[in-house]
DNA sequence: TTGAAAGCGCTAACAT
DNA sequence: ATGTTAGCGCTTTCAA
């Protein structure tokens, strides 16, 4: 006994009336089910048609048990990278059927959780991209928004992976660079407690191993064009003849502002970046970059979640090795 | 009947089994009514934690007759101007307690309708960012998804409106560049469809009739970096000294297409942007460009839908007026 | 082919 | 302070 009065909603009782049949018919009209009297459907459709009746996704759910609709939690729209994985998901998820519904949690990671929860609640299935969330609260959190995929963060098998080679992309980043002559290479880090800049420092790692006479040194960074920009001194000041961003983002900033500096790029540096964002082929100069296939992630990302809402899970973890791609900012030390 | 049995889900009444209560008792534990027993609350919270419970959403917005989520609709998530308009439309909302999902039409102008349909029917309210369809679809759209506000499209008062005023906003980009010294400029055409290239054709219009001497070219672009990067043969044959773009996007395209040529800029050419996305203070040049304030613009969008959601409607439109922002690819002509 | 009725999980009168 | 119950809008058995 309930239910505000928001006005004048339109629900299958005022269908049913208009058209003088049962709520059943009505019903049966509206999923296309085949077994209605033709007339009797028209009349249906008109009243729907005059009364502009869209029905209830709620009650629909609540009765079905199924939204055909899945959600997305993301830390920031605004990064670049997002997108394409999304686009692909999404274009993959509506082959299928389904709707995808986005929810941005803008970085506030103490609220990762109950958003996450709340989507969850709303859709058959979830997908949640490089959670901020510490490893503890997250695997907790798996059971509860179960069929879950997860975006570049590991989860043990306790629900489906989908990751990106970091430590393999940065190193092949460095060895290309190492390839060209330089041996003193700066690593722009990005957040601390990032897991991706995690990975990526442990990729460093090896390939300090692998080549001792080159020293890679890692300066306090961050992920956003401000961070890149104002990363210049920091990296002037280690003597460096390349540097190799934690992405995109930052690699842009810090080319920015070498420009107003007048340092040129690559003669007096190398600078290389990580994602290849649609912008990257067409800063000047244009950037060196890895590469993932990230259309390819969104669509894996989805068949995995599939899989899972049909309960055919396979929770081993997927992981995407990006290609390095080579452009005008990396070149030979001089 | 029905409900497929998607396994274990925990509902309210495995709740109040478990603590030994009413379902009343557990929702009013659940929504923090005071009233209840410390002792007894304290038994439904142990069961809740202890069987990862939490409440069905599509139940509680069927007996509530309101979810506390808003949707948006939104043409293509890549747009770095959608972004700083949805933060600041999400942050305003969630002061508000609302909730926002987002769901990207990628540019399928056929599909907008059914998603805007669909997603207002499992939320309260609905944004619509620069709806692509055609405008008699759109009128007949809006008492179906109402409470509604559209940013970026007029609706004749039927309902919320937000907009940005393009044909000022280009017009004082172009009366800068003809303070500048320059006669002949090149505007890089957005999507002939767009509404907000119409408006942009139309401020220039109003120039042409301020500055008989001066001459504005139109040359077909688009809103792309690619759409930028390809318009530089046609832009070099109309002779112009300044180009202004139909947004950052394109600019950015063009101005990575003239790094390559070897066209300085502003020194042979002037350039200006649109938008002020958050790179375009980065780039090299940085870029002139028109700077609107898009988080407010977003606080007002979720204003004026607070309004309608409460009934309070007035929609009168509201208009923000872009600040001319210059840098340094916009100079003198030479 | 159509209708009646039960039930999806929850909330809120109302009764106790 | 707690329980009982009706009902939100829909789908689906079951009976006619």
């Amino acid at each position: 006994m309930t239910a505000k009065k928001t006005g004048r909603e339109i629900t299958i009782s005022d269908i049913a009336a208009a058209a003088g049949v049962s709520k059943a018919t009505v019903s049966r009209v509206m999923n296309g089910v085949s077994t209605v009297n033709e007339q009797i459907a028209e009349r249906v459709r008109a009243a729907v048609a005059e009364l502009g009746y869209s029905p209830s996704a709620a009650a629909r759910s609540l009765s079905l048990g199924e939204s055909r609709t899945i959600g997305v939690v993301v830390p920031d729209l605004a990064n670049p990278m997002f997108h394409q994985v999304l686009h692909g998901l999404n274009s993959a998820a509506e082959r299928d059927g389904y709707r995808v519904l986005v929810a941005d949690t803008r970085e506030h990671r103490e609220r990762e959780v109950e958003i996450a929860l709340d989507i969850r609640n709303r859709t058959d299935a979830i997908v949640l991209f490089a959670p901020r969330m510490d490893r503890l609260t997250m695997l907790d959190l798996m059971p509860k928004i179960d069929p879950v995929v997860i975006f570049n963060r590991t989860t043990g098998k306790r629900a489906g992976a989908v990751l990106i080679d970091y430590a393999e992309g940065i190193g092949a980043v460095a060895r290309h660079l190492i390839e060209l002559g330089h041996t003193k290479i700066a690593y722009l880090a990005g957040p601390p407690q990032a897991r991706s800049n995690m990975a990526r420092q442990d990729g460093l790692d090896i390939v300090r191993g692998e080549h001792p006479e080159v020293e890679i040194v890692s300066v306090d960074c961050g992920s956003s064009f401000e961070d890149g920009y104002a990363a210049w001194p920091a990296v002037r000041e280690t003597g460096a003849s390349a540097a190799m961003a934690f992405n995109d983002v930052v690699a842009l900033g810090f080319l920015g502002r070498l420009a107003e500096e007048g340092v040129s790029v690559p003669d007096e540096l190398s600078v290389a970046g990580f994602d290849d964002i649609p912008f990257s082929q067409y800063s000047s100069p244009s950037l060196t970059t890895m590469t993932a296939r990230l259309g390819d992630v969104g669509e894996k990302i989805w068949s995995t979640l599939l899989e899972q809402i049909r309960g055919t899970a396979d929770l081993e973890p997927t992981t995407f090795a990006p290609q390095l791609t080579v452009r005008s900012s990396t070149g030979k030390k001089k």
